[in-house]
DNA sequence: CTGTTAGCGCTTTCAC
DNA sequence: GTGAAAGCGCTAACAG
């Protein structure tokens, strides 16, 4: 940190409520009752004040506020390198909803493993995207801090804890059922990371509809990958370099799918013509690569605002926190052109 | 918002300073400054302090030291749908450069024309992100914020504000020097959304060289983008419908340059064989597209750092305010598949 | 419907 | 080197 701490010779200009106060010729009080949208005020002292506010261009302290509430109105973000496509759609939804309510949005980067969290922060709510949510030092470490907080897309249930979901399982049954219907019978998987919940259920979700179908799963078919591009890559060689190779490919996020095209296209195939290849999520890259990628539409915005929402409602609301609602969303299947 | 707002019946644990100070057997004030690292403290005294502080398992409250310190420690991120692989890049850079300094960042959604800013946080400093940084509405409220603030990649110079930037220009140029260097002779050129300065100064650079070495410029080959990846589709169409074409077309973003290779694979080119594309900006999806894409590295991490580093600054040091030190990064070219 | 009093938890200032 | 008093700007709780 540089030099001398001296604060403010010229930022920050200094209305306060006092101020205000005076010039509407009321009462602190009245000014925070106006400001805090009480309905008892009547509306004459409501436009006195907010042309004094008007006037004397003044904005709340929020430090004082939240001081005097015992609320930060501060939600905190938790996450680790989530795919820029995900976290910037999660963004969206969660800034968007949490303004409605006064609440910002602080942002965590928490390295899983390192349980550096929330150095000095106080928030009035956590939320954890994946992988972080499923990271018990780092669960621990939020519930020591006491308040409500919500998962998104956990592996484990775990006690306490808001959870908000996709049923993973359900989405990837969908999609295989999808190219069973086209036609396919020897269909290759690409494992998502082993540390999420979703990877297993995905999985579990193509066995399911595989044997429901009364087809086999080829085992050497089915490889580990780690939702990245780059384990994507080495996932697809591993497949599609056997003299026998599968008719259709389904990777478990949208960026393993993208590199399965890239590979197929670098070994001469084409797509969906020689071999179809599907993904899961629906990020940006399956609407940026050629041909554009068929995959299962993750509703990230919808669930970002509703963690907000929930949220919300457990900080007010103590009821709430005892019995959180989880919710499950659903998934849709996006039909592009990278399958046939 | 629901219900009732009574708080904290079961969150919010409470060691407030006072506990401290009392288990350690001295004064808040003493134990505030070990908490500030003041050097003055003798270091029994200070080992006292940290072990109430870890018995007590406390954790200062922000709101309270905000509004003694006159400082929130919170910088606001001024953002307007940027590509999500700008935004989350340049997310993981200014996190960690502020979280050095116990600074937190707070999100702001600004839709430019909407001057719905900072309904009512206050911060201590703003970073505006393009291209947000050219709204000069946002820009106005901004100032009457009475904070300093830094502006990446802004368009127009303005008096006030630090501004961090890349020369565009001269990127660009090393583009179009590479490409000549290549062979290339003809070459395309999409521009970049009108609305940023970015876009101008890109195809300034791309001007320039050509002129530079005696390469008059197909004015057709010249066409609109607008830095999405539906706008590359569009115009790369309409430089390659043509009966003839150039040799190579130069982006002026990535997701531009991505689209274009999907464009040119729809009307049977191969990349780099029959066109070579590059881009600009190397985000995620340069290395998601087959082939990888030959583009411009923007530092957008390090212009981050920068960012915060330099806000900081300013709000410690009013005389660093005075007389900003705007500052300018260099790009690299990354060569990758999609020229030759 | 509006005002008064007190205090949130921390830091500043000034003593000692 | 440490402590006591006062106050940051706002709102809860109570009066009236």
């Amino acid at each position: 940190m540089s030099g001398s701490n001296k604060p403010r010779s010229r930022w920050r200009s200094g209305a306060t409520i006092k101020d205000v106060a005076a010039a509407a010729g009321v009462s602190p009080m009245t000014v925070s009752r106006v400001l805090n949208k009480e309905p008892v005020v009547t509306l004459a002292t409501r436009e006195k004040v907010l042309k004094a506010v008007g006037d004397l261009d003044y904005r709340p302290n929020f430090s004082a506020r939240s001081l005097a509430k015992a609320r930060s109105f501060f939600i905190g973000l938790l996450y680790d390198n989530p795919s820029a496509g995900y976290i910037s759609e999660f963004l969206n939804g969660a800034v968007a909803r949490g303004k409605a309510d006064r609440y910002h949005l602080v942002l965590e980067y928490c390295p899983s493993g390192l349980q550096s969290v929330f150095s000095d922060a106080n928030v009035d709510g956590v939320i954890l995207l994946p992988p972080v949510c499923d990271d018990i030092n780092t669960i621990v470490a939020v519930e020591r801090l006491g308040v409500p907080y919500v998962r998104i897309s956990p592996d484990l249930a775990h006690e306490k804890g808001l959870q908000i979901t996709i049923d993973d399982r359900a989405a990837a049954a969908r999609m295989v059922r999808y190219l069973i219907d086209l036609g396919h019978r020897e269909i290759g998987f690409i494992k998502g990371h082993p540390n999420q919940g979703a990877s297993r259920e995905r999985e579990a979700g193509f066995r399911a509809v595989m044997a429901e179908g009364g087809l086999p799963v080829r085992e050497d078919f089915v490889v580990q990958g780690y939702f990245s591009y780059k384990s994507g890559l080495v996932a697809a060689e591993v497949i599609l370099s056997k003299t026998d190779r599968p008719t259709a490919i389904f990777a478990s996020n949208d960026d393993m799918a993208a590199a399965t095209v890239a590979q197929a296209h670098r070994l001469g195939l084409e797509v969906p013509t020689d071999l179809t290849v599907v993904g899961f999520d629906d990020t940006e890259i399956a609407s940026a690569v050629w041909p554009t990628l068929t995959t299962m539409r993750q509703p990230i915005r919808e669930m970002a605002e509703a963690a907000v929402d929930q949220l919300i409602a457990m900080i007010n609301n103590v009821d709430a926190a005892e019995s959180p609602r989880n919710s499950s969303f659903v998934c849709e299947l996006v039909q592009r052109d990278s399958s046939g």
